[in-house]
DNA sequence: TCAATAAGGTGGAAAAGTCAACGTTCTTGT
DNA sequence: ACAAGAACGTTGACTTTTCCACCTTATTGA
């Protein structure tokens, strides 16, 4: 689209970076939806969107559905909770854990922002077929199984090191 | 790498979070893959690559194509200079500008980490079909576009506050 | 030519994210 | 029952990324 690169890389080289771009595009898009209906940043409002849709509602379960790392996620929660978002309760069945409850503030920001993040999914899907959308799906599973290995042996013939 | 990378995926949740989720497993595994090849992090092999490949060699169009912001770009191509990747000269036709040039030591780390590089991006893409690849590149497109757009003027029934 | 505005790059500050150590709680095996 | 090991959340140090204000260079328009 831009420039075309050499034809050995092709377009096909790119994909990890063509990601990495849209993700931050798609970031930034997030970014500035969500700040503009309130003051949560995008880990807090994908914690209280889980919870919302009562998906889960104890830590370890919400914190895994959510991909934040532990420490930062328990940092979002304090501040969810300095904020007056959520309310954390003692869970009897796992004492580590603690139960997450929602105020009515996130319940409130949630209905305001939920159906514009739904509207923005529609944008964003909205020149793709249904079959595409599978595509995707299917392709951003494969991808992340995918990733899981490092180790490409290359036939390296002996690197001279500089 | 820290969070589990599957656990979240595939839950059907909304796209723009499966495409982080994704683009956190793949920066992960190039991290992984990058640093041992040598002392470069991401941001700055890409630089390297698109100079590498011919694409551009200078600042603007180099900090485009790779989709840094302009900030870090400046850090990154400090660094790659003080680390004896590149040198920098004053670009005649707009003196705000460099003109970049790549040394020895930054070939060399080309010609090590392409082909692995190259083997990554066939792993990645193993289980797809030629039309699902295809259909990957035109989704990526359409939403990075659609990623442009940040008013969603939802139409807002009245709802109550508290 | 000269001011006004835009675009590029830099550097400091803030935010986000990562990492490792720790205390508590849970689980397992003996 | 109890010790050993694992899982969880918290904390503080640290790194990386992002944001913003500033200075320089280009461009535009009078």
């Amino acid at each position: 689209m831009t420039n075309s690169p050499s034809s050995a890389i092709g377009l096909g080289l790119l994909l990890p970076f063509q990601i990495a771009q849209l993700h931050s595009a798609l970031n930034a898009q997030a970014k500035v939806i969500v700040s503009r209906y309130g003051d949560l940043n995008l880990a807090q409002w994908r914690i209280v969107r889980v919870v919302a849709l009562g998906i889960e509602n104890t830590t370890t379960p919400v914190r895994k559905a959510t991909g934040i790392d532990k420490s930062q996620f328990s940092k979002m929660l304090s501040a969810l909770e300095e904020k007056g978002y959520v309310v954390l309760h003692p869970y009897d069945d796992d004492k580590r854990q603690h139960v997450i409850e929602l105020t009515k503030k996130a319940y409130a920001a949630h209905d305001r922002l939920g159906p514009v993040l739904d509207a923005r999914q529609k944008h964003l899907v909205a020149g793709l077929t249904e079959e595409e959308q599978a595509v995707i799906y299917k392709a951003i599973r494969v991808m992340a199984e995918a990733a899981e290995k490092t180790d490409f042996d290359v036939p390296i013939p002996n690197l001279e090191e500089e």
